[in-house]
DNA sequence: GCCGTTTTCGGCCCGACTGTTTTCAGTCG
């Protein structure tokens, strides 16, 4: 067979005339929408320090937000001019995206970077540390870097200045120190568990009416920074004493008496926040969040004369009217109840107001898994004990989808093991087919050149494939496209499962261009995976939302290696209920006849 | 810098907590 192409006609070297260096023209090439955020974020941070109008600050943050959420890569937008049509993009921060994609760089941020000494947005990171506090000990004692600034501390230069003292001399250095061991953030996983003990203490605390999670770990935010919690009392003083002084807490970060923060001694920083139970409503809308939704729910409140907080609506006396539940305070504003998943600004609002917000898809809404390994690759157990799992949790269908024998640290299956298989699946099949319907199916691996690991003739024999990556996912972006496409072209090909590869909470995945890779996806017909483990959570939101918006199919698999494995499902569907999607949008949710029809009509069932 | 159910100009979210202060600025979410 011919070799796969890695250098389709848009590949750089055609372009070599038109730019300085191949360095530059890779940068061109290459700029993501993660990297024009993160360039209008620098912006943002340098301005703050430059003591430049909050709201052009906020303009640029706002764009930085907008383009992380956009589904299709801006620069197929600006292609089509479309740029200022992105909610906080205007037309002076659309003509800075056609600079940095056409150039690489942006001129404005030059020259801010000449004015303000880029090293400074170090100090940033310092908790405590904000931009005032980082152009104060620029200006006064030309402190610019993180070094500095220690040994500034360390030799008590940073008490004398106005508004600091000892004390903030020594946050100052405590906050240096905890900077290299800082937790990282945790997977959903690790972060329910985390929470659920504590709500349970919480719950169990004399005058605690109600106690609840809130921040992006209600939101299902893919990973978690801080824990944020909320609790109905009336008396919350001794609450926030006894949470300061658990046997867990290594460090108080604050205690008042409506919020309180602590870190933890593995690290983990929790933050709960108290009211009285007539403003619950009001309370648990503020802490979940996010920060740019609370910011549209208050501009609604002024709009109608109010100030939202989170203790309810204020008038322009100061009339308090609590809010007790968060039904109530979204109609307050206007608006049907919110899903939290969806409280990230990115068109809720707006849907909430004309009764357009989707019905999203829930976990009970699930009734197949689709993707599941034995032990004839890596899983823990054998076909049946997965299948009598399914079963057990009422599922109407599973595929037992095995690895293929690319990746040497996982025991694969030969081609030849595939036909073996297939006897024992038939075997299982004569017990268990009354009640579920198994799908004989395999996970085949796109090799490091794009080519699939199994020949036409045995994937033709398979119910189900999964094509997926495992190696070589550093490979330039030209190339690992290339290889995706590849698997899409063909056509026995029938889900593209954990299209990136990333480990979570934070090993990035493959640099794929999405903007070849919906397109081959609508092309094939084939479904794109949602994998709900809370290590991959593949593909993500935004990818998703935009890819059902094109028409693809979802589907959500656990992945499961171990009968365990399966109760990861809920995890899928958070990424799914973010991605905005319905039950009809994602295949298990399909009756097992509307499975196989589309399966039947991919030629492979 | 963005944007329009008061606006194409004049607005742009709100309060708790800390550490420094004799009334508040800075940070955070």
């Amino acid at each position: 067979m011919s070799g796969p192409i890695f250098f389709p006609e848009n590949s750089s070297i055609l372009f070599l005339t038109d730019c300085d260096t191949l360095l530059s023209m890779d940068e061109k090439k290459h700029m993501t929408n993660a990297e024009l955020a993160d360039v209008f974020e620098r912006i943002a941070n340098l301005m703050k320090i430059q003591d430049e109008m909050v709201f052009k600050i906020r303009a640029y943050e706002r764009a930085a937000e907008s383009l992380r959420s956009l589904g299709e890569e801006a620069s197929l937008l600006a292609q089509r001019g479309e740029l200022t049509q992105v909610p906080g993009i205007g037309k002076a921060i659309a003509e800075k995206i056609e600079e940095l994609l056409t150039t690489g760089k942006l001129g404005f941020l030059e020259r801010l970077e000449q004015e303000v000494p880029p090293t400074l947005l170090d100090l940033l990171r310092i908790p405590g540390v904000g931009p005032r506090k980082a152009a104060l000990f620029w200006k006064t004692l030309h402190i610019t870097t993180l070094a500095e600034l220690e040994k500034a501390a360390r030799e008590g230069r940073l008490r004398s200045l106005p508004g600091m003292g000892e004390k903030s001399e020594k946050a100052i250095l405590d906050g240096i120190a905890a900077l290299a061991q800082r937790s990282q953030r945790m997977t959903l996983a690790r972060a329910w568990t985390l929470a659920n003990r504590w709500l349970e203490w919480l719950r169990a605390q004399p005058g605690v009416e109600r106690a609840e999670p809130a921040g992006s770990l209600r939101r299902w935010k893919e990973t978690v920074g801080d824990l944020d919690l909320v609790v109905a009392t009336r008396d919350s003083a001794p609450l926030m004493e006894a949470f300061v002084h658990h046997p867990d807490v290594k460090r108080v970060l604050g205690q008042g008496e409506n919020k309180s923060s602590v870190e933890l001694q593995d690290g983990a920083r929790i933050q709960i926040w108290a009211q009285p139970p007539e403003s619950f409503g009001a309370l648990w809308m503020y802490a979940t969040g996010s920060k740019d939704h609370n910011v549209r729910m208050r501009e609604l409140a002024q709009r109608q004369g109010w100030s939202l907080s989170e203790r309810g609506l204020a008038d322009e006396q100061g009339n308090l009217r609590r809010i007790a539940s968060e039904e109530e305070g979204y109609a307050a504003l206007g608006l049907a109840w919110i899903p939290p998943e969806l409280r990230e600004d990115r068109g809720e609002v707006e849907a909430a107001r004309e009764g357009r917000l989707p019905h999203l898809v829930e976990v009970r809404d699930i009734h197949m898994e689709l993707h599941t390994h034995s032990t004839w690759s890596d899983g823990a157990v054998s076909i049946e004990e997965m299948v009598r799992a399914a079963v057990s949790r009422g599922y109407e269908v599973i595929a037992i989808t095995d690895h293929s024998s690319y990746m040497g640290i996982v025991r694969g299956m030969k081609p030849e093991d595939v036909l073996r298989q297939r006897e024992e699946v038939e075997a299982v099949r004569q017990r268990w087919g009354k009640q579920i319907l198994i799908l004989h199916g395999a996970e085949v691996d796109i090799r490091a050149d794009g080519t699939l690991d199994y020949p036409d003739e045995v994937l033709a024999q398979l119910d189900l494939v999964i094509a997926s990556l495992h190696a070589s996912l550093r490979q330039p972006r030209e190339q690992i496209t290339a290889r995706v496409l590849n698997a899409l072209s063909n056509p026995h090909v029938d889900i593209l499962a954990h299209p990136t590869g990333r480990l979570l909470p934070d090993r990035a995945g493959a640099d794929l261009d999405w903007g070849q890779v919906y397109p081959a996806l609508q092309a094939s017909g084939a479904a794109l995976e949602i994998n709900a483990s809370p290590y991959r959570l593949d593909a993500d939101d935004v990818h998703v939302r935009h890819a059902a918006s094109l028409g693809i199919p979802v589907v959500i698999n656990t992945d499961a290696h171990a009968p365990v494995g399966m109760e990861e499902m809920v995890f899928g569907v958070s990424v799914a209920r973010r991605a905005w999607l319905t039950a009809p949008q994602v295949i298990n949710t399909w009756t097992r006849e509307m499975l196989l029809e589309w399966l039947r009509k991919r030629g492979s069932a």
